[in-house]
RNA sequence: GCGGAUGUGGCGGAAUUGGCAUACGCGCCAGACUAAGGAUCUGGUGGGGUAACUCCCGUGAAGGUUCAAGUCCUUUCGUCCGCACCA
């Protein structure tokens, strides 16, 4: 055995191991019966070339709990895999010339490679790419059920359209009026799309939440996203018919103050909007009006408060209730994609309606009067009423308080088929096209006579063409390929054109969970029953940045995928139990500015840093450098750490325990070089321990039981209970940070124990073995090679996880803290199950405690065994 | 503006059911070993007071409940994140 732990030296060779040994390797999850399966899933990567720390720490977090669960017997699914299709690979071809799929495949090599050196436990035999034909065709094929049940449908739309990546986007990838990917503007431009009924689920995926482990977080994104609100749609008819139809509807959540509405709002891109103006005395400027409106309208928004416009059509809406003629105004604020694009305006208890009421000098009507205040004067307010109170003006309604008047006017606008209670909801159908070569083709084909056509099954998969060109100018490459743009209508014979669009990445990494459980299927997505075996994902590990976007998609298309008939009627429904969120990787970050163009910040990587009384100073320019503080790694700011790097410098094991105890899971890691070191200096003390005294230790007999004392005892205690809590902290806690700090607590009371007797000898050999079992899944390179040393067969894997023996966690005497009156005043040696009277004796029998009683009368005793005595006086 | 999370030493963090605040690590200080130490080992390390002592204070701030509060309740401030004219 090696003086010096040297793990370059070990963790190549456990790597091979086992891979040789197949140890990762797992079939189907009711092989081995009375062993639970168990599906551990980290989110998938996308192969942008190199791994970063981000990956290293979402997938030792994984290997963690993958690793352990194993060695507590259950059958565990770890898989991985490459989300590959998408904009990068595109743009990589234009820059350095090379094909997207070569460049893919290459990264894709390279990425495996490192997180092999970093010893993930994945299965590899299931490893996906989704750019593979034999990956998206079951994709196109669901997608083809999917439009034949109208689950899947094509519209005219204004869509979200980013001129960098020359594409559209859906509304989840929008983020501040920016391309969630490349940051680049977002303007609207309308288009025919392709969508996927989302919307269908929406109330499922709110309900389904109560069936989920989640953060909390999460839950409120998705939930905020969705958006359900409850009130009622209400039918306002027109003065005179518009366009042949004689009413519209308007949705409100406050049907209570529908007696308030002195004028109506519509949408610029209403469809009844052009027809409206139609004879207006001011036609022509309500026209330019709605124009400008729908070009400028959601860029602008997105920039922050856009001042409240509108223009009064001329025309007027007739209220349901009360048949007053309300005037119709056409505004910026109201949206066409929610609700019905027409809101009712009750500028009296509404700030969007009041602000609008006051800059166009139109008139408020109070319906609402709060409790204890006298009239409310709908000329001397200030500014909306929006709270609760009793009804008034509202006809038979008067005196109701206003929560119960929402209900009561729906009533009446049902009796009088003028309405009816109805819930909205934010969410909007999934724009699932779009204009880029690098990715799946949607399966369908365009004929003049036929119209839309699927891709029979029997020609599927529709390939995605290798030999194009792409110059990133032009439009997609697809669209300029002769021969897979033109083909014959499957239907009529004639001559059709292919549809040209690919799918959203995100259609990919909706699914790849499920191909992930029967990953070789052939003709189907997944085989149903098998794939059944192994659902739900039981624990699921990713960043929150997909929050609102993968994490909604994956759940309405495992819906789909069970109501399609992809998996059976029976599957969990929900795909995740439980979701962690881990944190970002972050490092202080270092710049400087530019004299010639202060605006300009210039970063520096630390080897390009240097010190000077305290302060930084760029190497190259001498520009003093500032602090951006502690952010994410990112190579724009150059404060990424290579994995690589670190890894060759201190080893795959005190990488992987140093980003596991630095932070909980879910909270940011803050690199430290230091705290690696401390990481490494950790193992090289078990490695030192093992070394120093393997001859004990290989010569111990195990440990058969039976009455210990003094300092063997308490190291026994000692490990088992590190064993009890390393076991408590990766299973239902979820914390190997606090894992990690049991186990450095074990190995200090191993250090410190001195072995003399046989019995000592047999005590420590049980303690080593189970460090090395606890610490395995955290450093199974350093643990593996550690337990070899000791005379073990083959990988500690195999080996189970260490069970605790309540009898050495049992304790003789413990210290127990007297109280009296909420301070502590002395402590008292007792057994952990002394009676109250026994207790309080050895208390009283305390000289500090004793001087605190004296000469006051005790009024109460309060004693909680093994925890505190209090004393009230 | 709305919603969520969060606030504990010089730093990362621990405290599992209301029961000994600061485990574990980093950093720092002292000592040992040494020709040497940026190696290793040992000890110390919230603030204050004291001759000494389990003497006092202390979990962003203020109040409350309780024998007992980092933990529960109310109010408030700060930070981070998400959404943002959603009718």
């Amino acid at each position: 055995m090696r003086e010096r732990y040297e793990p370059s030296e070990i963790e190549t060779k456990w790597q091979q191991r086992w891979t040789d040994a197949g140890a990762f390797a797992v079939g189907d999850a009711g092989d081995a019966p009375g062993r639970e399966k168990f599906y551990l899933l980290e989110m998938l990567p996308y192969p942008s070339g190199r791994i970063h720390m981000g990956h290293v720490r979402n997938y030792a977090i994984g290997d963690v709990f993958a690793r352990q669960l194993r060695m507590r017997g259950k059958t565990v699914l770890h898989p991985m895999g490459w989300d590959a299709f998408g904009m990068p690979a595109e743009n990589a071809a234009i820059e350095r010339k090379r094909h997207p799929m070569e460049w893919t495949y290459s990264n894709i090599a390279q990425m495996r490679a490192q997180l092999r050196q970093l010893g993930y436990s994945y299965d590899w035999t299931r490893e996906i790419a989704t750019c593979d034909a034999s990956y998206y065709r079951h994709e196109q094929a669901m997608f083809l059920t999917m439009l034949e049940r109208g689950l899947a449908y094509r519209k005219r739309a204004i869509a979200n359209w980013c001129e960098q990546c020359q594409t559209v986007l859906a509304n989840e990838q929008v983020e501040d009026g920016r391309c969630w990917r490349c940051g680049g503007a977002v303007v609207m431009k309308e288009l025919l799309q392709w969508f996927i009924r989302t919307t269908a689920y929406a109330q499922e995926l709110l309900d389904g939440h109560t069936k989920l482990d989640w953060p909390a977080s999460v839950l409120t994104k998705q939930r905020n996203w969705i958006g359900r609100s409850e009130g009622a749609e209400v039918r306002f008819g027109f003065d005179r018919p518009v366009a042949n139809e004689s009413s519209f509807s308007v949705f409100t959540t406050r049907p209570d103050t529908l007696f308030g509405v002195t004028f109506v709002s519509i949408a610029a891109e209403h469809p009844l909007a052009h027809a409206l103006a139609e004879g207006a005395e001011n036609e022509a400027e309500v026209l330019a009006f709605i124009e400008r409106i729908r070009v400028e309208h959601r860029t602008r928004r997105d920039e922050g408060d856009l001042e409240k416009e509108g223009i009064f059509t001329g025309r007027y809406a007739i209220h349901p209730l009360t048949g007053a003629r309300v005037p119709i105004w056409i505004a910026n604020f109201v949206l066409m994609d929610y609700g019905t694009g027409a809101v009712m305006a009750v500028p009296a208890h509404d700030e969007r309606d009041f602000e609008f009421a006051r800059k166009y000098a139109l008139p408020l009507k109070v319906v609402i009067q709060p409790e204890g205040v006298a009239d409310l004067d709908a000329d001397a307010l200030t500014e909306a009423f929006t709270g609760s109170g009793r009804l008034v003006g509202s006809g038979a309604h008067d005196g109701l308080p206003n929560d119960d008047a929402k209900s009561a006017i729906t009533a009446e606008l049902v009796a009088r088929e003028a309405g009816r209670g109805t819930v909205s909801y934010r969410l909007r159908d999934w724009l699932v096209s779009r204009q880029r070569y690098w990715g799946c083709p949607i399966p369908v084909i365009h004929c003049a006579a036929c119209g839309v056509v699927p891709v029979p099954a029997s020609q599927l998969p529709v390939l995605l063409p290798e030999d194009v060109v792409i110059t990133g100018e032009g439009g997609s490459p697809l669209a300029r390929h002769a021969s897979f743009v033109n083909t014959t209508c499957p239907t009529c014979g004639a001559a059709a054109r292919r549809e040209t669009d690919t799918f959203d990445t995100f259609v990919e990494s909706s699914w790849y969970f499920e191909r992930y459980t029967t990953p070789h299927e052939a003709t189907r997505p997944v085989e149903p029953a098998r794939a059944r075996g192994w659902l739900p994902v039981d624990l699921y590990i990713g960043g929150e940045e997909h929050a609102v976007m993968h994490l909604i998609y994956a759940r309405v298309w495992h819906y789909l995928m069970i109501d399609l008939g992809y998996l059976p009627a029976d599957a969990p429904r929900e795909p995740f139990a439980r979701l962690l969120c881990q944190g970002m990787v972050c490092q202080e970050a270092f710049y400087g500015t530019d004299p010639a163009n202060p605006a300009h910040r210039v970063w520096y990587y630390p080897e390009d840093i240097e010190l000077r009384d305290g302060a930084r100073f760029a190497k190259d320019t001498g520009w003093p450098l500032h602090s951006a503080g502690v952010v994410k790694m990112s190579k724009t700011k150059r404060n990424v750490v290579d994995p690589d790097e670190v890894v060759a410098k201190y080893g795959a094991d005190a990488v992987r325990l140093f980003v596991l105890f630095a932070a909980p899971p879910p909270g940011q890691v803050d690199w430290s070089e230091e705290g690696l070191e401390g990481a490494s200096r950790f193992l090289q003390r078990v490695w030192r321990i093992v070394r120093e005294r393997r001859e004990a230790l290989v010569g111990a007999r195990p440990f058969a039981g039976g009455p210990l004392d003094g300092a063997a005892r308490d190291l026994r205690r000692a490990v088992h209970r590190t064993i009890d809590r390393v076991s408590r902290d990766l299973g239902e806690r979820l914390q190997p940070n606090t894992a990690v700090a049991a186990m450095m607590e074990l190995v200090n009371a191993l250090s410190a124990f001195k072995p003399e007797r046989d019995v000592d000898a047999a005590v420590m050999r049980e303690g080593v073995d189970a460090l090395l079992s606890l610490l395995s899944p955290f450093a199974p390179h350093v643990a593996d090679e550690l337990f070899e040393a000791l005379g073990g067969e083959g990988s500690l894997l195999a080996r189970g996880w260490p069970v605790v023996d309540p009898e050495a966690l049992r304790e003789d005497a413990i210290e127990l803290p007297v109280q009296i009156n909420g301070k502590i005043r002395g402590r008292v040696q007792v057994a952990p199950d002394a009676d109250e009277a026994t207790v309080l004796a050895a208390a009283r029998a305390e000289a500090n405690v004793a001087a605190h009683l004296e000469g006051r009368a005790l009024k109460k005793v309060l004693y909680v065994p093994g925890r505190i005595l209090t004393l009230v006086v």
